[in-house]
RNA sequence: UAUGCAGGUCAAGCAGCCGCGGGGGCUCUUGGCGCCUUCGAGGAAAGUCCGGACAUCACAGGGAAGGGUGGUCGAACACUCGACCCGGGGAAACCCGAGGGAAAGUGCCACAGAAACAAACCGCCUAUGUGGGCCGUCCCACGUGAACGGCUCGCAGGCAAGGGUGAAAUGGUGCGGUAAGAGCGCACCAGCGUCGCGGUGACGCGGCGGCUGGGCAAACCCCACCCGAUGCAAGGCCGAGCAGGAUCGCUUGCAGGCUGCCCGCCGAGAUCCAGGUAGGCCGCUCAGAUGGAUGGCUGCUCAACGACAGAAUCCGGCUUAACGACCCGCUAACGAA
């Protein structure tokens, strides 16, 4: 438990990862994003992979895209359980999000995700004994 | 000074907080964690259109095919750059030009027009040949006549000046000339050839000559010069597992393991080899990833949401995209003073 630091896990780095948690994790969706869940107890850490496809935009704003979202899952990420491997896929309209709300809008929809997949640990903050 | 040019710099700025990637250092029993420090996108990083480095493969020499380049000189070739030449644009500064060859051949030239490469629609001519009509002259003959002449209508023929079409119709203007015309002749201009001079050269200037018949070669083509193929997913190193080979061992356990030795126990495999898959490392950088870092929030200022846009082996060029701000130099027509 104190190996893992408040700051983000490892993250997803074989195509062959990505298509395990595409094939075999639990989905939900909505308009700007899609996520993608598997637990994964061999590891014991929580991964995180991005897909942001071209029809996203072009390099500038799907590096922008990547990075709120990076940045948005890091602030929910104690929050959520070990040892899973969640995929995070943004859809053309996360550019526009990204565009007119910011780094708030992102996090809304990535919370509205989590909430609705049921993986926050209800009520868990004994992994911060602030 | 406005204007217009040419070259160059920047690519909102500052502060605070929270983060990210690489290097170095400190702490630490190792790994790790933590802390400190430093560096961290562009002028186009883009398109991938050229060239080079680098890498692997191929390679005696020559040719062909294919591709590329195309005013000259220089930087070894090419690309490109600099200077210059020629043509075009501009008042100028300056800018633009795939700028070898159309008497080697083939092909194309829309629409319009007679015709787009050798011709004649309208038109001009009757000098020349020939047919008809009329008139006149001529006469041993007075005519339904020969010959000659004139006028006129044709045919053959001559012309390309003028009209008209077009982006383009085979030089322009003037005079002479002719039946009418025409570089047919002459003068000047333009073009071509040739000679001389200047220049390394593209070319320029001058003299002379006879007057030469369109455009397109980013149409095929011809000429000159250049070019081996593939590209970092190049390529190199390490290397599980499985299968393969060699050696040793396998009822008498004595190879091997527990263990450095002895005993004891376990015990059917053990060790090595090259090739090489998954995977890893190098290539890969004073930005240097390999699911890929360079960001977020807040405040203030300029301003009024700040353009185009994100490195992937490196370097040089080309092309394309795009708000603006600034620096330096040049030009000064029209207009203002």
């Amino acid at each position: 438990m104190p190996a893992r630091s408040s700051r983000r896990g490892r993250r997803l780095s074989r195509s062959a990862e990505f298509e395990r948690v595409y094939r075999q994790g639990r989905s939900v969706a909505n308009r700007h994003l899609v996520l993608y869940s598997f637990p994964n107890e061999s590891t014991g850490e929580l991964r995180l992979g991005l897909s942001v496809s071209r029809k996203v935009g072009g390099a500038v704003e799907r590096n922008r895209v990547k990075r709120l979202l990076r940045e948005a899952f890091d602030g929910v990420a104690g929050e959520l359980g070990e040892g899973q491997d969640i995929v995070i896929v943004a859809r053309p309209e996360a550019r526009e999000l990204a565009d007119s709300a910011g780094l708030s809008g992102i996090e809304s929809s990535l919370g509205e995700l989590l909430e609705k997949s049921g993986l926050r640990r209800d009520g868990d903050r004994e992994g911060d004994p602030a």
